[in-house]
DNA sequence: GATCTATGTAGAT
DNA sequence: TCTACCTAGATCG
């Protein structure tokens, strides 16, 4: 679930249901009690995404800062809150809706000083109008690394995850283990504009479709079904398969920690 | 029902 | 480079 998209897509919903109300925060499981009972019946100034990292600023000095991981996950519905099932990190309730977290890498509560080290460590974000790209290409052509790693650092964009990653080196012919010195201005100008209007969709849509009309397989004469993270893909976890557009077979390798799909034909450079 | 795997990061080693 | 985190959907039997 958590790439750049659904950070975004949970703050304008918590920003939309809770925001410039009071909000009731608990921590059902235990782990977050303390902090919670700090801002529990405050109002929700704003809520807002900065690459995968969701803030929740209810006044001066405090701001509950979640990061989902892998595993973390919000549930919500309407009215009164269920009784709670399993461990739930931080349950908030509003007038009308509720919410539980469960299962972040992160959930803890935030001094200013402490929400702007974080923002200022973070590469522009594609879903952010404040986002400059330029400032992630001199971090990209000043390395040697192979951009297929420099796209998953947050530092130098904001917001990416392995499925972006996988489906923007596809879309853009860049075999993965270019280094991040080969990439040129026209390049990343192209790949950035793709990056917000692949990203906004995946805000907009709610998961991460890539397969566009430009892209059309017409060798396969349909369209890629869709993939088992519920969105349509070219590359993404489908190592052994044929790729979409050229038949080759799409290939697999672990980067850094995390599987990487490429189509070597496709993305031969 | 059990098992496997993952869209990610922090902290330990 | 390794492991913890400890959810949820897909797959296995």
């Amino acid at each position: 679930m958590p790439e750049g998209h659904t950070l975004h897509r949970l703050a304008r919903l918590h920003q939309r249901r809770f925001a410039r109300r009071p909000v009731s925060v608990t921590s059902p499981q235990g782990r977050f009690t303390a902090s919670a009972a700090l801002v529990d019946g405050q109002v929700l100034q704003r809520a807002e995404a900065h690459g995968k990292h969701l803030f929740h600023r209810y006044g001066r000095d405090a701001t509950v800062h979640v990061h989902l991981g892998l595993i973390g996950t919000f549930s919500e519905g309407d009215g009164e809150p269920p009784a709670p099932v399993g461990q739930v990190r931080m349950r908030m309730v509003g007038e009308d809706h509720w919410t539980d977290l469960r299962g972040p890498t992160l959930c803890q509560l935030l001094t200013d000083v402490e929400v702007a080290a974080i923002r200022t460590r973070l590469g522009p974000d594609p879903l952010r109008r404040d986002a400059d790209p330029a400032k992630a290409l001199t971090r990209i052509n000043r390395s040697g690394q192979p951009v297929a790693a420099l796209l998953m650092d947050q530092s130098v964009v904001a917001g990416i995850g392995n499925v972006y990653r996988a489906e923007l080196l596809f879309r853009h012919h860049v075999p993965p283990l270019l280094p991040g010195r080969a990439v040129d201005a026209e390049l990343w100008s192209a790949m950035w504009t793709d990056l917000v209007t692949l990203m906004r969709h995946g805000v907009r849509v709610g998961r991460i479709d890539t397969v566009r009309g430009e892209h059309l397989p017409r060798a396969m004469g349909r369209m890629p079904r869709q993939d088992r993270h519920g969105g349509e893909v070219y590359v993404y976890r489908r190592a052994g398969l044929p790729c979409h557009v050229c038949g080759t077979e799409v290939l697999t390798q672990v980067l850094a920690g995390r599987n990487l799909f490429w189509c070597p034909t496709c993305q031969s450079g």
